[in-house]
Parts: C-alpha cells; sequence; structure tokens
DNA sequence: ATCAGCATGTAAGGCGTTACATGATTCA
DNA sequence: TGAATCATGTAACGCCTTACATGCTGAT
C-alpha cells in the first residue's frame, strides 16, 4: 500500500459498490466527490495499477460489448479490509487551501474593488455549486429509505450548509469593505 | 519566479507588512494563516532563496543583537509588484480536501456508530479551532479603524461562519444517522 | 546544567497536475 | 466524415511533507 495516498480510498470506497472501470471513477469523482476530493487521469490509473498488484482489486473480464479495450475493477475482500480500517481510523486530516481567502487577506495592497471582485469571483463559483448540490438532495430525498444512500446525503447536507454560510459571508463581506 | 507556488504569495504578502525572517513567517503561518493555507519549513526555506535571487526580495544585515544568525528579508518593489498582480488576478483555486467527509460517504461499510465517532472528532477539532476563531475577533475589533485590520478581520469572520456551519451540521448529522 | 524555544537549512521520497499519445465509438 | 465522448495510459515536472542535521539563547 501506498503511504499516504488518499485516491486509493476513494477507488476502494466506489469499488465496494460496484465495479467500475477508471473512466467512470474519474466520472464519479468529478460528480459528487469533487466536493471534497478531487482525482485526475494520472493519478487514478497509477492506483488502479498498485491496488491490483497488492491485491486490493482484481481486474474483471467482462468486455461484453464487442472488442473495444475496456477495463473494469471490483474489490476484494483485502481490499475491503483496508478500507474498513482506514474508515474505523479516527484520525482524518482536512486540508483547505483557499486561495480566495488568501488573497483577501492581503488584499490591502490592492484597491478595494480588487477584493470586492475577487469576492464577486468566488460568490458566483459557490451559487453554481449549490444549485448542484441542491439538485441532488432533491433527488436523493426521493430514495432515502436505503441505507447506503444516508451516507451520500450527509455529505450533501454538508456542502449545502457550508455554502450557504459562504454566501453569508460575502454578504457581510461586502457590507464591512463598504 | 516558480509556475503555481502559492507559498510564494503568503512570502510576499507577509513581507509587504514587515520585514521578517524565515521562523517569523513560519509562526505567522500556524497563527491566524493556518486556516486557509499551510507552510512547513522544508517549504518556506527553499521558496526564500528562490525569491531572493530573483530579486523579489531582499536579505536585510540588520543583525543588531550579538552574534546570532538571524536572517530577515525585505519585499522589493519587483515582490511587491508580482504580488499585486497576483490579487488582482481574478482566478483562484480553491483546494479543500475534507477526509472526514470522505470517511463518511464510504461509511456505509462500517457501523453507525464509526460514523458517528467520525463526526464527534471532527466536531471536537472545529470546537478548539472556533474558539481561537472568536479570540481573534474580539482582539482585533478593538483596532478595526486602521484600514489593513480590516482584510484579516474578514478572513476571520469567514472562519467563524464557515466553523459555526460545520458545527449547525454536526448536530444535523447525528439527528439523520439516529 | 538542562531544556524549551529560536533559527536555518538539506535530502529523500511521495504525490499530484498537466500535457501528451493513442485509438475506438457514437451521433449528427 | 467529422466532432464529441469514451477509454487507457505515460512522462515530465513541480510541489510539499517528513525527517534529519546543526547550533544558539534564555529561563529555571
Amino acid at each position: 500500500m501506498a503511504k499516504d495516498r488518499k485516491i486509493d480510498m476513494v477507488i476502494l470506497g466506489l469499488l465496494s459498490h460496484d465495479d467500475l472501470t477508471g473512466y467512470d471513477i474519474k466520472k464519479q469523482i468529478d460528480g459528487s466527490i469533487r466536493f471534497f476530493w478531487k482525482g485526475s487521469f494520472g493519478n487514478i490509473y497509477p492506483a488502479l495499477s498498485e491496488l491490483e498488484k497488492d491485491g486490493s482489486i482484481r481486474r474483471l473480464k467482462g468486455n461484453e460489448n464487442g472488442g473495444r479495450e475496456k477495463i473494469a475493477y471490483g474489490i476484494t475482500s483485502q481490499g475491503k479490509e483496508i478500507l474498513r480500517a482506514w474508515v474505523r481510523d479516527e484520525k482524518a486530516s482536512n486540508d483547505l487551501k483557499y486561495e480566495t481567502l488568501m488573497k483577501l487577506f492581503f488584499g490591502g495592497v490592492e484597491s478595494k474593488e480588487t477584493s470586492l471582485r475577487n469576492i464577486e469571483v468566488f460568490e458566483e463559483q459557490i451559487k453554481t455549486d449549490l444549485k448542484v448540490l441542491q439538485l441532488y438532495k432533491a433527488n436523493i430525498e426521493k430514495v432515502l429509505d436505503e441505507e447506503d444512500h444516508v451516507y451520500f446525503y450527509l455529505t450533501i447536507l454538508f456542502g449545502i450548509e457550508t455554502y450557504e454560510a459562504y454566501l453569508k459571508w460575502c454578504n457581510k463581506a461586502r457590507k464591512v469593505l463598504a
């Protein structure tokens, strides 16, 4: 196992629900997972190779539709145990890098309008993402009875709660600056 | 200039207020800046060398107290312009990695108690940090009339707003899981 | 005298981003 | 036929973390 490569856990986590290809995994990361973790092909494919090598996942031969090269993976019992051990481990590092906040922190070297503009750009991005989250929320509330959906639901609630806080702050910040 | 090394901007930003040593910079990062950016000695010292080499900062000879080795740096006009150009640049990447959320997202592979525990650990950390932020807030509100303090104040408000949202979410999450 | 904190740096190794390379399939 | 999307990978390069190495200063 890689020492500290969390992308391994994203992969194991996703494969614990379904068999997936690297491309599928990327799509899921870019969908709902991107709100708390990111990944790229140059990241995912090497991780898949290594996870296969040490027996945490296995390559599946299910290539039913013609000659297309498409490699799906499934999790092994070893992989499942590694995933569980990681979930049980209490320590978790939440590493936040807000370049927007940094620009604001040093905003004194430029005009007030510059900082207001930086806040505006941030706000627009948040509004866009918040709409996506609210869509997810509406969709999942229809199927909330299934046990596993609860965990997805909680992460969406987290996103909505924090994004709304961001927007509240944007308004406050505008007033303080003015 | 390094391509995409934001620690350069932290350094330039701090030096735009005061002359500082690498050690001072580290302390400031570990203080108020750590809420939106992090840095280490292995990060800061090489960055200082390179910033000096391309003329964005300069080494100051002010070593008044005896033979102690202590290297303070000051920003140059070139460094100030680089900092300003970066602040003016609208694009900013806010890169958030919440391992806690990831553990929760895949919480279905373990017991409900495990997820509740992970939430609890997160909550405790947030409560600790929120107290620090509220202290900062109280202290800075005494001197808010100085123009430059406004920017620091805004970042503190950001932290408080989001951390309070985290705590609200923790309570919701507990209810949803129960 | 000893220990915590001040102070500067280097080295190894790991991780990730970006760009590139390649080719198949689907739909207009 | 051409473009978009599906699909897998590699290579270069850069950045950061961690651990290590070294020595001074101030307080008890």
